[in-house]
DNA sequence: CAAGTTCTCTGACTAAAGTCAGAGAATGGA
DNA sequence: TCCATTCTCTGACTTTAGTCAGAGAACTTG
């Protein structure tokens, strides 16, 4: 319950406040607290602090140095590359962090003590509700490059989660293509999702001149399904479509993917006969935009 | 829906979090974009500002010359009190913060804008559950001095209460006495609950040596009720009976007040005979500590 | 009306936060 | 091997934030 408040504290903070870092200080200045807190337990190097904190790197290296002049932490060269320099808490600093980390607990304790259990487990189904629908609406669509990593991780996903499901497995080679050029603009398009810079799904778009365009590799990380976001690709691609002039959108799919299925189906479209000859495919579906 | 987030978003982070000032600076130094904002529509005495923003008056009267210098605000003697200085938004003042309000709608409603239309229903009903359970556990309770004007303020409402919902009215004088010497330790004792140091509820002991300790006082305000205020304070007020050796608790009282009934009942008080003669009374209850 | 209080203001500080321009070492690629 | 790039660090700033001690005007109270 009590890292649950914390995991919703910190979207709602993130989302809609500031971090309080405030009282995280115990005396120390803010930023050192910070830089104190963002380092680990399991260490970190100094540029991957500089760009999570946003942070000038001469200021970020002077705080290093107020730390490590309180014993607090420890900097050294990166074993792998020379010019990028490793911060460690010290068995100080650890002692340190976990101080931080029970007045946080605290903190959050605080907070549930006057509440009755009855309350208490109330606040956190509508915490927990709160933070997923923040979460699920952090996440924004925009179109990319098939070649970007984004792409081709959501992609690799896509054909893994397919290789899983269907029975028989998956080779893209025997499905109809949807290759680099073919999603690329004018032939067609990829919008990717990202959630706090992580690629979380991807739909992509094939135009074919007068005939219905083809909608393809929808797909949504399973650790945030249940958000809504295959409607959002869905209906973004069909926004794209009409902006692009498609009258009709096609698409096919397996009858494994029931989710998937339900999506179309709720989405507005109708299922028809096989217009291609897709060996995976199961159901082919068709919807007229207006 | 976007004032209900807004004042979800002034709950959360005020409890959970910092002030997300950050973002309305708008280039301006975050001290100014404070002061400015709070100043309101109004205009407001420097005194009051000062309390409200936890302020240095050096410290706060550079702030002012600041916002003077760049047009925003103007500073003026209070008219009945020539000591207090009043401070007043200028046409620009009040243009910068209707741009402050509007950059706070947006961003509310950007958070929204990703969301269905079930997904936003649902978002607020979640965010008004986390809002009010977390009004609720910002209510603390302690001991107060009846003759402190937040006591002094629980009971008038009391009565006024008393007053309106009795058929034919309260008149205190008639009913059995709780006055300020048998409220005050040792004779008895007054816990008066606090929200943002406005006093909302109350509640008394009457302690009679051996014999069992009368509750008296139980009042909450109609603002906060359905938040277990009622059942915090009796409980409080049972652990200081039994700190105090207390082995069983009386009270009275009126037909009309269902809802402090239902309360007793729910705490384990069983109704018992009239143990008393007080005139407004139509049941008795007691309850034995464990 | 004298004495104490309240309120705001100025002067004189300190500490923290943050910026900018290099210097110098390490690395990667032509 | 040389040159551009990456990364961290130092020096030399500026701006905010915040504190403390009084001064002086305006009010309150005995």
């Amino acid at each position: 319950m009590i890292s649950q408040m914390r995991r919703f504290n910190r979207t709602v903070t993130q989302r809609i406040g500031a971090l309080d870092d405030t009282f995280l200080s115990r005396g120390r200045p803010l930023g050192q607290a910070r830089v104190l807190w963002e380092i680990g337990t399991g260490g970190i190097q100094v540029r991957t602090l500089r760009s999570r904190l946003g942070l000038d790197s001469g200021y970020l290296s002077r705080l290093l140095r107020a730390l490590e002049a309180g014993g607090l932490v420890v900097v050294g060269a990166d074993p792998g590359d020379g010019r990028i320099r490793t911060v460690r808490l010290t068995q100080a600093g650890l002692a340190e962090r976990a101080e931080l980390d029970r007045l946080s607990d605290e903190r959050a304790a605080s907070i549930l003590r006057p509440l009755s259990g009855r309350q208490r487990g109330r606040l956190a189904a509508a915490m927990a509700e709160v933070e997923r629908l923040l979460t699920a609406s952090m996440v924004s669509i925009a179109a990319a490059d098939p070649r970007h990593p984004d792409a081709r991780h959501c992609v690799r996903e896509y054909f893994a989660e397919l290789a899983g499901r269907f029975d028989g497995g998956f080779d893209p080679a025997r499905s109809i293509s949807a290759d680099d050029d073919e999603l690329t603009p004018p032939a067609g398009l990829l919008l990717v999702a990202t959630l706090r810079g992580d690629p979380v799904g991807c739909g992509a778009l094939k135009f074919h001149g007068g005939a219905p365009t083809e909608v393809k590799r929808m797909w949504v990380s399973p650790a945030i399904r249940g958000l809504g976001l295959g409607r959002r690709l869905l209906a973004e691609l069909e926004a794209r479509a009409a902006e692009r002039g498609a009258h009709t959108l096609r698409l096919e799919t397996n009858e494994t993917l029931t989710e998937a299925i339900a999506l179309y189906r709720a989405a507005g479209y109708r299922e028809v006969d096989a217009f291609n000859s897709e060996p995976y495919a199961h159901h082919w579906f068709q919807k007229t935009l207006t």
